[in-house]
DNA sequence: GTCTTATTGAGAATGTTTGTCAATAAGCCC
DNA sequence: GGGCTTATTGACAAACATTCTCAATAAGAC
C-alpha cells in the first residue's frame, strides 16, 4: 500500500529484440510479419509479447502507426518529432514529410468550427518511381 | 460466351433500405450498427448483405468510408464531389470540408518524391463545440 | 407466366487483436 | 551471491469485425 510503483518499466531481451527488427525493416510492417521475422531468426518469442511490444511503443513515440486497407496495424520506427508519411502502394517504401503549414491548417480548421483538441490523420500514398 | 454481361446490377429493398438507413444516420456508422437498427426496425436483413451493400455504396461514390480506431470501418452517405471530414470523438457529428489547396498540395508533394497516382487519406478531429 | 442468374441470409470460416494465467526472470535490497 | 517482489513472458483461448459458402429466393427480361 505505500508503494504505488505505477510507472516501472523492465528492460528484456524480447522488448530489444521487437525495437532493433522494427528498425532494420524499410516500411511499414505489421505485428505479424514482426513476429515472423524474429522467428526466422530463431528467436522464440511470443505473438502477444510482439503486439503488446508495439503498443508500447507507439505510445512511447517510438513508432508511428497506421490502417492498412486489410484493416491490420502497421508500425514503423520514427523519430519523436510530428511528421507525416508518403507511402508506395506496391512496395511499402516510407519517405517521411514535414508539413508545418498542413499542421497549422487543420487546427485552425477545426477552431473555426468549434472543434477543440484537434489532432488528424494525414498519409499520402501513390506509385513510387522503382515500382512503376 | 456471347453475353458478357458483367455490370447488371438488380434493385432489391435490402439495398434501398441500407441506403435509406444510412442517410438517417448523422455521422460516421459501422456495418453492425446499421444491421442493427434495421433489425431494430423490423427487417430481417442479414448482416453479410449490410455489408456487400455498403462496400458497393463505397465504390460508387455515394458513401465515404474510414477506419476508426477500433479497426472497424465506418460509412457515411455523402455526394459524390471529393472532400475531407472534421469529425467529433465524443458524438461522431461530421462536417465536411472542401481543401482544393490541400488536394493540390497533396498531388504535388507525391509527384516531387517521384510518385504516381496519388491518394490520400486526410481527416481531422476533434471535440466539438456541443461536447466540450 | 417462365427463365436466367444476381442476390439474399444463415452460419461457418478467416484473420487480427486482445485477454487469461501459470511460469519465468528483471531489478532491488540485503 | 542469494532471495524477494512483481513486471513480463508465452501458449492458448476468446473476442471481434469481416469475408466466404451455398442452397434458396426473387428481379428483370422475354
Amino acid at each position: 500500500m505505500t508503494t504505488p510503483k505505477t510507472g516501472s518499466k523492465r528492460n528484456t531481451p524480447q522488448k530489444a529484440a521487437v525495437k532493433h527488427a522494427l528498425g532494420e525493416a524499410k516500411g511499414f510492417v505489421s505485428a505479424q510479419q514482426l513476429h515472423q521475422t524474429l522467428k526466422n531468426h530463431g528467436s522464440t518469442i511470443g505473438l502477444a509479447t510482439v503486439y503488446r511490444t508495439l503498443a508500447d511503443l507507439a505510445v512511447a513515440g517510438e513508432a508511428d502507426s497506421l490502417q492498412s486497407k486489410d484493416s491490420e496495424v502497421l508500425y514503423r520506427a520514427c523519430t519523436t518529432s510530428h511528421h507525416h508519411h508518403l507511402i508506395c502502394r506496391e512496395c511499402g517504401l516510407t519517405l517521411e514529410i514535414e508539413a508545418e503549414k498542413l499542421e497549422k491548417w487543420a487546427d485552425q480548421v477545426a477552431k473555426e468550427r468549434g472543434f477543440s483538441q484537434p489532432s488528424h490523420n494525414i498519409d499520402i500514398f501513390g506509385i513510387c518511381a522503382a515500382c512503376q
